[in-house]
DNA sequence: AAAGATTGACTAATCAATCTTG
DNA sequence: CAAGATTGATTAGTCAATCTTT
């Protein structure tokens, strides 16, 4: 479980060392940021449902997510024009402010953290690869 | 920001992953998993402090954890010999029960995702370099 | 029936305040 | 005053139930 254990510390600390950065250079949030990136990387496109998808939380969770953006005016649901079930998130100018500064200073200090761009790289690739394994073996049970 | 997005996508998936295996199969859930282990390591030397440094969260939250370990029959705090403000946390015959089986059950199934143990210890070795990186980064800002 | 989203009940984390002991 | 721990208020996640639309 070397490996596991590691994973997990490092994600958590690396995790709350950026979240203090953050907060402590006035700043929104980690999790805000990260939602506010999901958004403006898909246009006019973003839904409930990519926010859920690409931040591993449910759809609760994600629907909750957008409403706390929108109570801090940074971003804003707009009917989907060809689905009446479901709604166009964007941000708004403040959102895509609060996201490029935010990102800006989260950026530099990861990048102080992990100073070797090929290192970066070379680890990102790997566990992306094993990423691919975790729905496989997963899956492998329900058979 | 492509290495930390994959490191946090990555540790949640595979977190939920083992989670779901672990609970599927009738055992306790991870963070009491976790929190079993780390005080069955200690021995009988176990306190808050402890899992509230090697888990890496707050206190408070580690001990509110203990709280519901005890109330789940699964550990024991005891008055410290040496110290009244602490208490001493040990495992019950139960507690230590789920830790075993839990444990197993997660480690065969982890050992699934990343078969080639060479390559865990390599990513173990290089998440375990960076971590030392996180305080001392953090605290050049301090100064 | 399935997909998208929302809501309510519950769980577990954070922070801050507090208490006791070192 | 600092360290260990606990507690209360708040925050944000999960799951399950529900509603609408496809």
């Amino acid at each position: 479980m070397d490996f596991f254990d590691q994973l997990v510390r490092f994600e958590t600390e690396l995790w709350n060392a950026v979240e203090r950065r953050l907060i402590g250079s006035g700043h929104v949030g980690l999790a805000t940021l990260q939602a506010l990136r999901v958004v403006d990387r898909h246009g006019d496109s973003a839904r409930v449902h990519e926010l859920s998808h690409e931040l591993s939380i449910t759809m609760g969770a994600a629907s909750k997510l957008v409403d706390r953006l929108e109570r801090g005016g940074m971003a804003v649901r707009r009917p989907h024009p060809d689905d009446r079930r479901s709604s166009l998130i964007s941000l708004t100018p403040a959102g895509r402010s609060a996201r490029r500064s935010g990102e800006q200073t989260a950026h530099r200090f990861i990048a102080q953290i992990i100073d070797d761009r090929d290192e970066a790289r070379d680890l990102a690739a790997a566990l992306s690869r094993l990423q691919t394994r975790i729905t496989r073996v997963s899956e492998e049970a329900d058979a």
